[in-house]
Order: structure tokens, then C-alpha cells, then sequence
DNA sequence: CTCAAAATGTTGCATTTGCAACATATATAT
DNA sequence: ATATATATGTTGCAAATGCAACATTTTGAG
């Protein structure tokens, strides 16, 4: 079992992690690709911890249209708290985009102090602090997106913060369907005005090869 | 001083409370309407807590343009780490909108274990998970929101919401023009929208009282 | 390799929307 | 009460966008 990976055990030695995983109630399970890993109907005190593997957060509304919500990768948590507003009957699941484990652990549990020897009980729990905190920071820079008015300005918006971490030329981190899924914004509406910026100098492409021109 | 109305402190007694602040190193200051509460330049280790009082987080642009991020009422809690992004070098402020009082933590001191007798530190831990889980909840429903395609459909989705909330007649929760702000339209065009809407039968709308009518 | 499925790119057209420029109503301060 | 600022409602018009229909390329499974 790999725990130097998962960002949820940062600073705990995998020993420790090991130690901790009974008063946890931590159980894990596999899935293979395509099946569902949980259902969130209004059960949910546990926490998934995405061991390796992929799955994705879908949710199937009446017309059986399905939506991909959010993307889990390695070291991703998730969770009915952390889960999506479901606020009419729609069915929202996390189904596994690839062989997969993960760690379910009882949510009251992280919270709850602790009898045993874990001494970084304290650890752990400022270690979901610091990952929630990254969540809420991904759906706010999404809404900042989504706020712009035009294509234009929510691609460009988009791409300054992926400038500002990777430079001014980067790859798109995902496939054009799915930035147009991102940015709420029709595909080949999308792809037309990249042209319209690619031809306006705003922007260099190359596949998914991005540079993004600074304004003079 | 009343904490009997605040959430993060829900479970633990007004007397164990005032005892757990030592150890906080909570800190109390009070603000005229207009005052700034806060400014998050990459500083903070603290989170406010509204004791009385409302104040918004605003985002002021180059251009002078500002932008209501979100509002706090009593008892809602804001920081650095749940703030919104701000990829670019906006200014985001907090603004008293009225006077107002509130008590800053030491965000560290939330998450350590307690050496004194705080027996009631882990409700805390489970109270703040709490409030964040509502914060990600009314992020995610904001973007479940965005991503409607016509302004129709972003006020028929929220108004479900509302309807679900508090029946088919209900007020709306803010005014006309802060409802289009939060919607991310154009205020002028989507009153014609509420109009139109109302022309095709699907709301009764008089002032801020609003009635969904159901689909037959 | 071969074939089917998925992703990508392009374009015409009708609809939706933002924007500007108003008129009117309501709220707030003095 | 009066004045001033803010909120609300309306409309024409140009621009942006979704949608559909299609061609082409890339990917992935067998």
C-alpha cells in the first residue's frame, strides 16, 4: 500500500498511516473500470480516498442526460459533504474511469479525538482542512470563469491562470470537448472563436498546445 | 456577548466556549459600515466569524470595477483559504455593510489538539467541516446554476430551488438586481426574461414575491 | 492492421443576449 | 418634505452563441 502519495496523509509516516487506519474504520475496495463506486442518495458519513485509479463524478438527470461533475485522480478525496449540489431528484455517482482502489473512511471518525496513539490525529485533520480548502478554490475559480460574459473572455480568463503556473505556453490539461464542457460553452461555438483568437493574435495552437500572446 | 446563534460553536455551551477562546487566541473587533474587515493579500492565517452584523467579500478590479464576491450574515464564517480565487493581483476586500462585530481565530489553532481542558475541540473541528461542506454546497450550486445555457433556464433551475426550499410561493432572498449579479446576466435583459416567462405561464411574479407555476 | 467510435474542425442560421439609453419608482439622507 | 441616489422596467439593435449538419482526424479495441 502506497500512502506517499496521498496528500490527505502528508507529514504521517506510512507506519503511522498504517497504525491509524483501524480507529479509522478505513476499509478499501477495488473496482474495475466502469462500475460504480458509490451512490449518493443521502447516506453518505464517508469520506473516498482515491488510491490510484481514476473515477469520475457523474450525475444522470431524468432524460438520462449525463454530466461529468468533477474528475478524481490519485490522492483525491471525495464525498457526499464535498458532493455537488443535487437539490432536485437527479442521480449523482462516482464511477470508476479505470481500475481502481479506494479507502472509505467514516467522516465522523476523522473528526472525533482519538483514544489510541495517534498522535497525528491533529495532523490529518488539518490535512482535510488544506484539501478541502484546495475544492472550494477549484469551484471558485470556476465560477469566476463561468462570471465572464463571452467565450472569449472566460477562455482567456482561463488561460491567464494556467499561464501563470505552467508560463506562457502550456498544454491544455484536458480535451477540447471537455474545457467546452468546463467553460459551459457549446464545443463548436468554442472552437470557432479559438480560431477568432488565434486570427485576432490573442493566441498561438498547436493541438493542445497553447501560448497565449501578452497584450503590448 | 451571544454565541448561541453562531454555528461553529453549535453543541458547546456559551461558558465552554468562552473558555476555549484563550486558547484560540481569538481576538474580538468591531467595524463601522463601510470599514474594510479584511483584505487578502496572501497574509492570512485567520478566519472571521460574523458575530452581529453583514459584510460582503468584494473584488475590485484594475479598472476600478467592483464585484460582489459573496455576503455574510451572522454566524457565517470567511478566510483566506475559503476566499475565492484570485489567480490575478485583484484587490479582494472584506467590507462591513453595516456595523458589525467580528472574532478572528488563528486558523492553526483550530486544527491542534487542545492541551487544556477543551473536551469540546473536536465539535468544533466537526462544526467547521460543517460550515465549509455549506460553503462547497453553495459554490457548487452556484456553478450548477452557470452552467444552464439560457438565463430562462438559470432562473427556472433556481427557482426550484427556492420552491423546494419554501414552497411554490416564495420571496426572493435578494433584490432584482443582485439576483442577476448572482446569475451572471445582464439585469435589463433578464427582467425581460421574467417577463416573457411570466407571459408564457411559467411564474406569477409581483415585486419580489414569486410564484412557480407547475408544468401540467 | 482494420474498423468503429470518439474527438475535432467548419459553417449557416435563428435565437439569445449584452449594451445603451431611456422612464419611472423606491429608498435614504438632510 | 424635498432632494438625491439607487433600484427597477422597457426597448431597439448589434454581437455572441447555441444548434444542426457535416467533413476530417485521432484513438482505441480486437
Amino acid at each position: 500500500m502506497r500512502f506517499s502519495k496521498i496528500d490527505l496523509f502528508e507529514g504521517i509516516s506510512g507506519d503511522d498511516v498504517g497504525k491509524m487506519m483501524c480507529c479509522f474504520g478505513a476499509t478499501f475496495r477495488r473496482f474495475k473500470a466502469g462500475a460504480t463506486v458509490c451512490d449518493y442518495a443521502g447516506d453518505g458519513d464517508e469520506v473516498g480516498v482515491m488510491m490510484y485509479g481514476r473515477a469520475a463524478m457523474t450525475r444522470t438527470d431524468e432524460d438520462g442526460e449525463i454530466a461529468v461533475l468533477e474528475l478524481f485522480d490519485e490522492g483525491d478525496i471525495f464525498g457526499e459533504v464535498l458532493a455537488f449540489a443535487n437539490e432536485n431528484g437527479d442521480s449523482v455517482r462516482v464511477v470508476a474511469e479505470s481500475d481502481c482502489e479506494v479507502m472509505f473512511i467514516k467522516y465522523s471518525q476523522i473528526t472525533k479525538r482519538c483514544e489510541n496513539a495517534c498522535a497525528h490525529h491533529s495532523r490529518l485533520v488539518s490535512n482535510m482542512f488544506g484539501l478541502i480548502a484546495k475544492k472550494t478554490l477549484s469551484l471558485s475559480r470556476r465560477i469566476e470563469i463561468l462570471s465572464k460574459k463571452t467565450t472569449r473572455e472566460k477562455l482567456l480568463y482561463y488561460f491567464r491562470i494556467l499561464a501563470k503556473r505552467y508560463g506562457d505556453e502550456f498544454y491544455l490539461p484536458m480535451s477540447v470537448t471537455r474545457l467546452a464542457e468546463y467553460i459551459c460553452a457549446d464545443r463548436s461555438a468554442m472552437t470557432r472563436e479559438l480560431s477568432s483568437m488565434q486570427a485576432d493574435g490573442l493566441i498561438e495552437l498547436q493541438k493542445k498546445k497553447v501560448r497565449l500572446i501578452k497584450a503590448v
